[in-house]
DNA sequence: CTAACTTAGTTTTATTTTTAGACTGAGTCG
DNA sequence: CGACTCAGTCTAAAAATAAAACTAAGTTAG
């Protein structure tokens, strides 16, 4: 299987590897969070082969991750800013920037520190149920496919088993 | 850059794109959620080559995300199971999962539904704030380095402007 | 006016990774 | 004994990535 067969399947892991599973991707996405919306910048801070720079950003353009804005005429260049759909990424960063932050960081602790300015408090993310709040525990989950439809595809890869230890 | 070089940044989304930063690492651990734990089972349900597969599973065995555990013997067998390191990803994933159920799913809705059983409904998850539990949007994030500490490496890739959008 | 500089890439060639598919090994089943 | 199961490994070919030089359209310094 190729790279983008994978945004062919049902699975949204699978199509959402397609976009973002490689070694940079979420690491521009991440940068795109603190600020950095240029080439070049994006190319210094984090040693990213130029071509392949390129190649991910043109990438994230045709996904609606990103989005190419202008600044300057004459000639005119373009800056990289987050849609709104990859705002909406901010979640999945932020729950990994926690995991990351827990098992990676050295004695200093995490290299970067953020406030949440509505609270006023130095912070780190949760995975929070929609329905009632809390933080979802794995082992208070259970899956099944949606149900059969003849109007849609049914489902391939669904749950094997409930307990996950 | 190479691969391997990655995960020497200090950078928490760095170390951990090092691991998980290719196109089947989340699909391998998403199908550990899912109760998937043996290599023929991996094999056929995601279509990923057998030694891109074997890699993967020890590179993440290296990283203490999946232990081998035998299941029989004569011939001894192993089957892959999460460890706590690896269960910690679900917020990660299930922050993705909802990205991807969002703007990739078909017309049927997401393909596999998931129940708290804590609280008895179908959910979604959000990222909520450990201090305060509200979700947290991006734009009210301030990020900056941790200070400067002769005991520690100073930190090299921090924010560069607070506005996102 | 010319030479050097800036920014955002593209081109080229070499290296590394990934892929597909055949093959191995230890053991069980009919 | 031959076929089958499972968990890989091996090999050759294809694809992606890396490093470094080069291009393009201007701007600035001398």
């Amino acid at each position: 299987m190729k790279w983008d067969d994978l945004g062919d399947q049902q699975c949204s892991i699978a199509r959402s590897s397609a976009v973002l599973g490689d070694r940079w991707t979420l690491l521009i996405i991440s940068d795109c969070f603190l600020g950095v919306r240029r080439f070049d910048m994006f190319f210094e801070r984090l040693g990213i082969p130029r071509t392949t720079l390129a190649n991910r950003l043109s990438l994230l353009e045709e996904h609606d991750v990103l989005t190419a804005v202008p600044y300057q005429d004459n000639p005119t260049r373009y800056e990289y800013r987050l849609t709104p759909k990859g705002l909406e990424l901010y979640p999945m960063l932020a729950t990994l920037l926690a995991w990351g932050d827990k098992y990676y960081s050295d004695e200093g602790g995490p290299p970067i520190i953020r406030t949440h300015t509505e609270c006023g408090h130095d912070f780190q993310v949760f995975a929070g149920c929609s329905e009632c709040g809390e933080p979802v525990d794995p082992r208070a989950v259970t899956a099944r496919k949606r149900p059969d439809n003849k109007n849609f595809p049914p489902v391939l890869r669904g749950p094997v088993s409930k307990a996950h230890r």
